[in-house]
RNA sequence: GGUACCUUAGCUCAGUUGGUAGAGCACAGGACUGAAAAUCCUGGUGUCCCUGGUUCGAUUCCUGGAGGUACCA
């Protein structure tokens, strides 16, 4: 398989599309935002004619109500490529989202599902106790995690807190960190550009994204406002213009710095996740020479 | 034109009873194994509007300017 990496508005789609066509095969989409259907002005989702020059998988998958993991969608992609590989010799994963992609390509540690209610009665601990009482609970019930924990972190903090709760054993027990074994080789691409350059397309993209309706998007999203899927650059910001804490133009300033800012963490991430070619700036006849050579195909 | 208040980091502002200054955001770097477009950590980048005076020492006090805001004309 091939994973195509990169941060936000680099090209990532346009190039996916391309390799699907030249080795003609089918992508898999590893965005945790395009996943929803309510949600694809602001996330900048392949638009219908792209659609239609490459079957996606994983785009418009999710209702905006669902909450959703890497966990899981790495489950379901494998279950997904067994299948896909019965046809093609080759598949595009492409994604920005950092951690889904390690969720497949390198795998978690097996850890049971834990239900929702355990990490809401944490939430509400810290709403209502603060962090401190978090910290003194995993510092009693798993010290070695606590020792190598961001203290500050309360998504950290909850996350092992409910394992221990719903396991009884500690959090740290179930990381092995070792790699997974995946019945398939995975050719590792990563889309990059200058980043004044990156940055120039991040400010039109946005514009783009307004003069297409991103307004009235997330208008009609207001009402879940508070969900998972929302927590989303680009939805915040215009929520916080809908409810007359910014105008239009700060709304859209902001939505520009927290998507430099967003692109910067991911470029951030894969520079600490192994080996990635990197292309930069990308271009997809260079990358598909790069992965005929790769594969070992004629 | 008069009176009052204001002028400090890229922005919004705090502060120094006189010993050259700090928050948030921005910006830069980093972490991150089931919320990841999330979450978190580190870093101060400065003619403290200008001028003259008092003082060992003025961003701080005083004089005179400049710019801004409000009110009165």
């Amino acid at each position: 398989m091939v994973a195509v990496a990169g941060p936000t508005a680099v090209g990532k789609t346009g190039i996916a599309i391309a390799l699907a066509e030249h080795f003609d095969t089918v992508v898999l989409s590893a965005d945790s935002r395009q996943m929803y259907r309510q949600m694809s002005i602001g996330t900048a989702k392949p638009t219908a004619e792209e659609l239609a020059r490459a079957t996606h998988y994983f785009v418009d998958s999710l209702d905006i109500t669902d909450r959703y993991s890497a966990g899981i969608w790495a489950r379901e992609a494998l279950a997904l490529l067994d299948d896909l590989f019965q046809q093609h010799d080759l598949v595009i994963v492409t994604g920005g989202s950092g951690l889904y992609l390690r969720a497949l390509l390198d795998g978690f540690d097996e850890m049971p599902d834990v239900p929702e209610s355990y990490r809401t009665y944490w939430e509400e601990t810290l709403e209502t106790s603060g962090l401190a009482v978090l910290q003194t609970a995993l510092q009693h019930r798993d010290p070695a995690y606590y020792a190598e924990v961001d203290h500050h972190n309360p998504h950290r903090l909850i996350r092992a807190l409910t394992v221990i709760d719903y396991t009884g054993q500690p959090f740290s027990s179930f990381r092995r960190e070792q790699q997974a074994s995946r019945p398939f080789g995975a050719i590792r691409i990563f889309c990059n550009r200058p980043r004044d350059e990156l940055y120039d397309r991040i400010n039109r993209r946005v514009d783009a994204m307004i003069a297409r309706g991103l307004v009235r998007e997330a208008e009609s999203l207001v009402r879940y406002q508070e969900l998972q899927a929302l927590q989303t650059v680009g939805y915040t910001e215009i929520f916080a213009y809908l409810a007359g804490k910014w105008d239009l133009e700060t709304a859209i300033e902001k939505i520009k710095q927290h998507t430099r800012n967003y692109a910067k963490r991911q470029v951030t991430w894969f520079s600490n996740q192994g080996v990635w070619r990197e292309f930069n700036p990308p271009e997809w006849q260079e990358i598909a020479e790069y992965i005929t050579r790769k594969a070992g195909i004629a």
